[in-house]
RNA sequence: GGGCGCUUAGCUCAGUUGGUUAGAGCAAUUGCCUUACAAGCAAUAGGUCGAGGGUUCGAGUCCCCCAGCGCCCA
């Protein structure tokens, strides 16, 4: 344990600096934190923690949150749980491939060779270099753990209670090994199967992308008039945003109850300038107040288009390519492009082959002006367009393999599994539901990036070369994980890859929530030394964000609903954003981040730590410096008084307050932690249903009255100055109530300000505060002995109110406080009259009283001053 | 367009199931070197609870409607 010293000391002045790494180092070493997995099912309590995306940028959010879960965390600790509390980071994926890019100057070409013994330091900065695949990934890793490193000194400075032998990255060998094992186990069930379909993509980023990482943006777009011919020259007008697809048109479309086109559906218009006919179809989709009212279909201008395809079975006329530009070639005169007019029409695509598309829409628009297609001036519009949420440019929709997780077809489980699930608060519940409900997609979960956790599966290889993809190779659980670019399937060799009637290795990663989805699971098997499946799984506790209950939340319990029909954990605990000073959102382009490190300098972690305690669940709270003052103010008080505590009581052994237990305590010390037990009864009930706030106020409110008022009160009789004949008595009944109350309070505000109550508990008591018991209402029972005495009731709060009523008129008299009282008049009716008897010593004392006058009557209290 | 939340003192926020005179911290003001604490303490002032309507003996709280702000989803 963490103090051997045996003598109670303290120091002639509180100070509170420094605290943070004096006691996190000690912690560490004393193992405080460390989780016992052999205690039983019922005394663990365990977290899902958060792993932080190690390539964003430290801010005070992130002390705002962790610090939430930390106080629970601690607070079950106290109650005898064994916390289960790991920490991970979140190191996979987009986010770091950017990162290292541009902080080293370096991109990924997976066409080179890999080149050994690379590294950073070879690097100029001066010019972007390319890397091989395998080189590229060295980087990431070794910025990875630099990023790492920042956050761990966060966490430990801000004294998260984090078990820190427990640790993951969300790339590393464990996660690894969990997201393939699972990606296998769902392919083996068929809840996760691979599409060659339309897929929205980003032309930038060169991969596919889920519904969740979809943002719809408002741009400014073109609505330009066509014509389309039929058959006799006669024009059919169509508006469209995207003209360079008229060659990848399929078709058109009108709305079934359209009066103005019933007598066209069915006939067939030839396109402009490539001239390749299409039929008219219905379909209720085709807005009638949307252009003219008729629709081209191509493939694929919107998602619109991927559902005209497939429910009206259309062909499939690819032009986009995967970069964003269009094909190089389209042969006009074969059976896709039937165009009546091939060498025109061939003509015409030269000029947009290998355009981006935005390039191809310019052309296209001069090219219909030029041969008479357009009727009218181009519209300039806004319109919605979707758009991937780190993107730049509009998502287009490409044909591509992609695998997908089943998620539509579980809608109505993970429905009643959100029911199940304790939100708090519970009003998050609602965006859980609407976007269950809203969902229209499998998840698709390849992507075509480089850092990430590959997708472990081959295929093979026919005679011609051609990859055989409804022949996935798919690896047993054993022998992963995998990189299937470098190992071999079983009943391969190295020499058939690539090769007919050999393999090829999928060559996409994982999107990171396929990943992350699993961070309960990753967690347990990265503490497999201890701990399993059985007995720390589901999970109790899930704390984050608002802005991931669609992805992080939602995708944990699909793959526990797969997995195991069951919720991930019991509760989930929300926490809000952190907003700048003036309420504004946060952002690094208006400059306005908070950085926690600083502040923690100036503050103190403890200081911090109540300010963020004081954010509700789910609630935006804005980073207030003033709050920060207020926690530290705190900090300092709990020493001082403390302080005060030890030296009136002179004890002089730790933990030896039981010998100076008196036989019966005072009336107004019983009182005192009459109050005291309710306010810890309201504030354990407030922990339990996870409203640390509410708890902290109770706590920190009974506290500045206990120190105002109490300690005010009974000072003078601790000291044992009292020279009335039950001296002794009421000094040792003063003293005693004083350290015990002194021993809960400070355990109720371990929790929250764990570095000065753990400083203060090191002077008096041994072993650390945070594996000390959270007090509870019996404890103080035991302290009161015989509570039948009934006198006491209400003479805490009368001493208060009355030693509150000295004070307001020696202020207002602007006296010092140390002026007497020439005389005190109380009148009351008799049963209040005898209460302040028993308060009667101690209020002389603490107002300093000269003479006191009872009188029976109403109540009254009046102060007159010895102003002389 | 749909949904959720917010609007209470100069600022940041509490306000339980409707019930005395609506609370706290910070800031402000006036004082106090008081042997735990001047990095402190005491006291004072400050609010027609976003607007309007309704239910009720009684509304910050419940209902309707409107406005502004924030977030989520289309």
């Amino acid at each position: 344990m963490i103090v051997v010293d045996s003598k109670v000391s303290y120091p002639e002045k509180v100070n509170v600096e420094g605290l943070e790494s004096k006691w996190s180092r000690l912690w560490e070493e004393a193992k405080i934190y460390r989780f016992d997995g052999s205690a039983p099912k019922q005394r663990i309590y365990s977290i899902d923690t958060p792993p932080p995306t190690v390539s964003g940028s430290l801010h005070i959010g992130h002390v705002f949150s962790y610090t939430h879960c930390d106080i629970v965390a601690r607070y079950k600790r106290m109650q005898g749980f064994e916390i289960f509390y790991p920490m991970g980071f979140d190191d996979n994926g987009v986010p770091t491939e950017r990162r290292v890019q541009n902080y080293y100057g370096v991109r990924c070409d997976p066409t080179l060779p890999y080149v050994p013994n690379f590294s950073s330091s070879d690097l100029t900065g001066k010019e972007v270099v390319a890397l091989s695949r395998q080189n590229f990934i060295e980087l990431c890793n070794e910025l990875t753990q630099k990023d790492e490193q920042v956050f761990e000194d966060l966490w430990r400075k801000l004294g998260l209670s984090v078990d820190w032998s427990i640790t993951y990255t969300t790339v590393g060998q464990t996660a690894r090994l969990i997201s393939q094992s699972y990606f296998v186990r769902g392919v083996l069930k068929g809840e996760i199967y691979s599409l060659d379909s339309p897929t929205l993509w980003d032309v930038d980023f060169q991969t596919a992308i889920s519904q969740a990482e979809l943002e719809d943006r408002e741009v400014e777009g073109t609505y330009n008039r066509v014509r389309f011919y039929f058959e006799d020259g006669t024009p059919l007008e169509i508006e469209t945003s995207r003209p360079e697809l008229i060659p990848a048109c399929v078709g058109v479309v009108v709305n079934p109850e359209d009066e103005r086109y019933k007598g066209i559906v069915g006939k067939v218009v030839y396109s402009p300038l490539f001239e390749v006919p299409l039929t008219v179809f219905t379909h209720p989709l085709a807005d009638p107040n949307k252009g003219t009212g008729a629709a081209m279909v191509s493939t694929f201008g919107d998602l619109t288009d991927v559902t005209w395809w497939r429910e009206l079975s259309l062909p499939l006329r690819n032009i986009v390519n995967r970069d964003g530009r269009l094909v190089k070639e389209i042969r006009f005169d074969e059976e896709n492009w039937p165009s009546r007019d091939p060498a025109t029409a061939q003509g015409f695509y030269e000029a947009l082959a290998l355009r981006t598309t935005k390039q191809a829409r310019e052309t296209v628009v001069q090219l219909l002006k030029d041969n008479g297609h357009l009727s009218g001036d181009p519209k300039k519009i806004r319109h919605v367009v979707k758009f991937y949420e780190k993107g730049e440019r509009p998502l287009e929709v490409v044909t591509s393999r992609q695998w997908y997780v089943k998620t539509l077809v579980h809608k109505d489980d993970l429905l009643r599994r959100g029911l199940e699930l304790n939100f708090i608060p519970s009003s998050m519940r609602v965006r859980y539901e609407n976007w269950v409900r809203g969902l229209n997609a499998d998840w698709n979960i390849s992507r075509q990036r480089y850092f990430g956790i590959p997708i472990p599966t081959w295929y093979e290889v026919g005679a011609d070369g051609e990859v055989l993809y409804d022949r996935p190779i798919v690896p047993k659980e054993t022998q992963l994980p995998i990189d299937p670019q470098v190992d071999t399937p079983e009943g391969y060799t190295e020499s058939q890859r690539n090769q007919p009637f050999g393999f090829t290795a999928d060559p996409d990663v994982m999107d990171t929530w396929a990943t992350s989805s699993l961070t309960p699971f990753i967690a347990i098997a990265s503490a497999s030394d201890r701990v399993d499946l059985d007995r720390c799984f589901p999970m109790d506790l899930r704390p984050q964000g608002q802005d991931i209950i669609r992805t992080w939340l939602f995708y944990s319990v699909l793959r526990s609903e797969l997995e195991y029909k069951t919720l991930p954990w019991e509760n989930t605990l929300i926490s809000g954003f952190v907003l700048d000073p003036d309420r504004k959102k946060m952002s690094k382009s208006k400059g306005n981040v908070v950085t926690p490190m600083p502040l923690i300098e100036k503050f103190g972690a403890d200081a911090l730590r109540y300010w963020s305690a004081y954010g509700r669940p789910g609630v935006d709270t804005a980073a207030d410096e003033s709050q920060m003052k207020a926690g530290r103010r705190l900090a300092i008080k709990i020493g001082n008084a403390s302080k005060f505590v030890l030296a009136v009581t002179s004890l002089q052994k730790k933990g030896d307050e039981e010998a100076l237990r008196p036989r019966s305590l005072i009336p107004i010390d019983k009182d005192m932690l009459l109050a005291l037990k309710e306010c810890i009864e309201q504030a354990t009930d407030a922990m339990d249903a996870y409203e640390y706030t509410r708890s902290l106020e109770l706590i920190e409110d009974f506290f500045w009255g206990y120190c105002d008022n109490y300690i005010e009160l009974v000072k003078v009789r601790a000291y044992g100055e009292d020279d009335a004949q039950k001296s002794r008595e009421g000094s040792l009944s003063a003293r005693y109530t004083l350290l015990k109350s002194l021993s809960i309070l400070l355990r109720a505000f371990a929790p929250f300000q764990p570095y000065i109550t753990e400083e203060v508990w090191s002077w008096w008591q041994h072993g650390s505060i945070h594996r000390a018991p959270w007090p509870l209402g019996k404890e103080i029972d035991f302290i009161l002995g015989d509570t039948s005495q009934t006198k006491s009731k209400g003479s805490y709060e009368l001493a208060s109110t009355v030693l509150s009523e000295i004070r307001k008129a020696k202020s207002s008299a602007k006296v010092s406080m140390k002026t007497a009282v020439k005389e005190l008049i109380f009148e009351a009716d008799d049963s209040l009259a005898s209460v302040f008897e028993t308060i009667r010593g101690d209020v002389i004392h603490a107002g300093v009283v000269k003479e006191v006058k009872t009188l029976t009557g109403d109540y009254r209290v009046q102060v007159e001053l010895d102003l002389a």
